[in-house]
DNA sequence: ATTATTTTTGAATGATCACTCAAATGTGAG
DNA sequence: CTCACATTTGAGTGATCATTCAAAAATAAT
């Protein structure tokens, strides 16, 4: 009844999430995108709307990729803080990933579009801070379970473990040792487990 | 012999500075330049070259601007550990200032221009790893003087300082409540300070 | 085949991009 | 006053910006 979509919606989602994430909002131009998806203008606008509507929509493509990652370390654990420690710890070999890049998308987008995108800047904002409640979430769970200190706050924990990692994948984007950067990860991954109540 | 500059130096370079740190590279145009100097392009040319020419010197000059600031820290106390405490501990007012922005604006350019400005990105770059040295070289003066155990590790120190400032400061550029970053900031406080041997 | 519907194509739009340069302007020495 | 010279002015450059839209192409039901 209708024609097929050249690329199935996945695919072109991750192609510009892999573009905006590594070039940032402003720095990338509707022809790069038209290149990377290997779509014309008018595919694109008829999906999205606009430059800003792909961004949106890549942002939580991202987002809820971040998301499913973290889903995977608690899984694998038994104690939640084992999860979140591991998690932490997979920073650790952050400089030998073959990412877009080193940052996360959110964090680089919240920074970049703060004066001039204000709309999508708060977008970036509403999508850390869920990650933020998922870190608090989890922390309030590890205290139900007795692994935390009575005297633990969960919300601020969580806080406090995104503003590590986001220091850490912020210090990697300089170029500096690959070992350093591991040492950060680790050490942050052994102040995590170090909440457990003995 | 020659007519005057309309703004001396450091007037332009500071109102440069601003925007850039404000907006970012990419976001802002030589018209916004040319609005925020007063000055037509022809003379921003004259002065700098290029856009990205002002943009090395806006970092440069922002640069200097927080060494100085370092610098005032640690001749207000007498202890090292001190003064860098009392450095961390400034930034638990950072949503409550009227700066540009409240990220770095070094730490806002090694993000943004990663893929596609390389040149301004490893400038940007070298003034980090400036600043980490600095921090380091105290690190190392506290060792010295007896304010530190003797088995701490004074350039990772100024890693570990580098990445939890750069955490914080990324962190508040969510929209958050200031209370939080201030708490993050007096933590922070508190563990350079309990590096001390007791 | 014909038709209805969806998607793609790509040329064209006006705005804005970084940048140039010849002419005008100011300034102090002689 | 005149001249040498640093600095500013601002119109103009071609390239690229995000966006639009009419026409072509592909699909599936009739």
């Amino acid at each position: 009844m209708a024609r097929k979509e050249k690329y199935d919606s996945d695919q072109t989602l991750n192609r510009a999430t892999s573009l905006f994430w590594m070039q940032g909002y402003h720095a990338t131009s509707m022809k790069d995108l038209e290149t990377a998806l290997d779509l014309g203008p008018g595919s694109i606008y008829a999906r999205y709307g606009s430059k800003a509507g792909v961004f949106e929509a890549a942002l939580k493509n991202y987002a809820a990729g971040r998301r499913t990652e973290l889903e995977r370390y608690l899984a694998a654990h038994d104690m939640v803080l084992d999860g979140l420690a591991a998690y932490a710890g997979s920073f650790s070999n952050l400089c030998e990933r073959d990412a877009p890049s080193v940052a996360c998308m959110m964090m680089k987008s919240v920074t970049e579009l703060h004066a001039t995108e204000p709309t999508l800047q708060t977008v970036a904002s509403e999508l850390l801070d869920a990650t933020e409640a998922m870190f608090a979430e989890q922390f309030q769970r590890a205290k139900s379970a007795g692994e935390l200190a009575h005297d633990a706050d969960p919300a601020f924990l969580g806080a406090w473990l995104q503003a590590e990692i986001m220091g850490i994948r912020t210090y990697a984007q300089k170029a500096v040792s690959a070992e350093r950067v591991a040492q950060l990860a680790d050490m942050l991954a052994m102040r995590v487990r170090d909440l457990k109540k003995t």
